[in-house]
DNA sequence: TCAAAAACGATCAAAAACGATCAAAACCAA
DNA sequence: TTGGTTTTGATCGTTTTTGATCGTTTTTGA
């Protein structure tokens, strides 16, 4: 049996080079150079430009997979974004609650940091499936109900289909959602289906879907589809925000709110 | 076979490194050097890096973590009366679980040193509504679902109504209960009645219940009844628990061991 | 309290990786 | 085939990363 040898055309190679990426989390570029049979020029341009279309980023060395669990680890707004831009994301957040709100929290750390908000306000009910943002709430403050589920370790939340059984049965007034990826072609994306299928279930069930994500998350796609962009009613975000995506979002009917 | 040493990309050893001291909680610059084949001056650079994302805090000599596992943060262990029988009860009802079991984890002290025990069972299913239990097996361990429900914080439990939800869909082979009372009397009771309405509604699910209760709790009474005493399978308790009730226990066709 | 030992930060040079540039090769339509 | 465009790989100066060195600070233990 003869193996055809045959020079790939440039997005058949892109997409390889993008499996591979993501099947290992991370790649070098001289690992890429052998098994692609190309030149350092080639990979790097190639690197490019699925960087531009977020599915990678690049690092000195090689590039990350934007679709993997360690951009999760490495990436997430806690490393990049400085924590008092993302205590204004959730200062901003926090204004929408009104009094006797039953509110969602969602996972990840900019919404955890909205919880941290809510200490006080015995007014409220705050349903969750992160257990990061119960820890936070566990001293004091609002009622908590937790959604249950199957545990995802890395996250620290609740997910999968069992989550459906308690959310059936809970009116939500306002959900505040986090992120992995926001990209006008894509929707809104995440690393694990599970927690995909639960953010969708929140957002299908939830009067108003209000979504916290920083600069960093615009343009990004990540592995698991949660829905498409009209599901969120309000975006909040800092100013670092591209006025491009504000404006296709507003276009949408979205509500953007820069803090 | 020849073991191919790679250098890592950055990313990647940072990450192998904040591992390295999360799950140790601290870690020597020396042993970070050896661990990653790096110089020390690497492991430094590294390490400052770390810090300015806010996940470790450097002291002299080495690092320690901030990402402090979730136990840490939501609950400090108080004062565990009588600890060592409690382990030797643990002990004892860890020996009743086969290969394969999807077992329920009660909130309580007693069962909370079993959940210890179940770091390595890679092949169990735990259910609990215990956020201690979830502490201690988020790292690591069985596959872990939580049954969702509100939030009791004294006893960091989720419980109420709305647990119905999940345990109606789960199958439960051996549920390991605690309890704060104990009568011939009055059966099982506990402090509070969405606590004893879940408590009785696993006990109904599940196919086989184990009490774990050490000796102090004979013959107590608290103020919400969970259930009677037939629907134990099986006591697990110490060498103190008294013969009389053993006695009338063994006599109602349940089963006593102590430990 | 003081001196030795260990750890530290700053600095520098070598190595690796990078981006820009340009010519050759491949491709495509006429 | 021809002329024009795109893609590729090599070259080269620049930037980033790394490990070693050295003087300084902190810790240790007598």
């Amino acid at each position: 049996m003869i193996l055809e040898v045959r020079a790939d055309l440039a997005p058949e190679r892109r997409e390889r080079m993008r499996n591979l990426i993501r099947k290992a989390g991370v790649a070098r570029v001289e690992d890429l150079k052998s098994d692609l049979q190309v030149s350092v020029a080639t990979v790097r341009r190639d690197l490019e430009a699925l960087e531009e279309d977020g599915r990678i980023r690049r690092v000195h060395g090689g590039a990350v997979s934007m679709e993997s669990r360690l951009e999760e680890v490495v990436f997430d707004d806690k490393a990049n974004l400085a924590l008092k831009e993302k205590r204004l994301i959730a200062e901003e957040a926090f204004k929408l609650i009104s009094t006797g709100d039953s509110i969602y929290l969602d996972g990840g750390s900019t919404v955890l940091e909205m919880a941290r908000l809510l200490a006080g306000r015995t007014d409220l009910t705050v349903v969750t499936n992160s257990l990061r943002a119960a820890a936070e709430l566990s001293e004091s403050g609002p009622r908590v109900i937790l959604t249950g589920g199957e545990l995802r370790r890395l996250s620290q939340t609740m997910v999968g289909p069992l989550t459906r059984a308690i959310l059936g049965q809970v009116r939500l007034d306002k959900a505040f959602m986090g992120t992995m990826g926001l990209s006008i072609d894509d929707g809104l994306t995440t690393t694990d289906p599970n927690e995909a299928f639960t953010k969708s279930l929140v957002q299908e069930h939830a009067r108003q879907v209000i979504l916290l994500a920083d600069a960093r998350k615009a343009g990004k796609v990540s592995f698991a589809r949660v829905s498409d962009l009209e599901s969120i009613d309000i975006l909040i975000s800092d100013k670092k925000f591209p006025d491009k995506t504000a404006r296709a979002l507003r276009k949408r009917g979205l509500k953007v709110r820069l803090a």
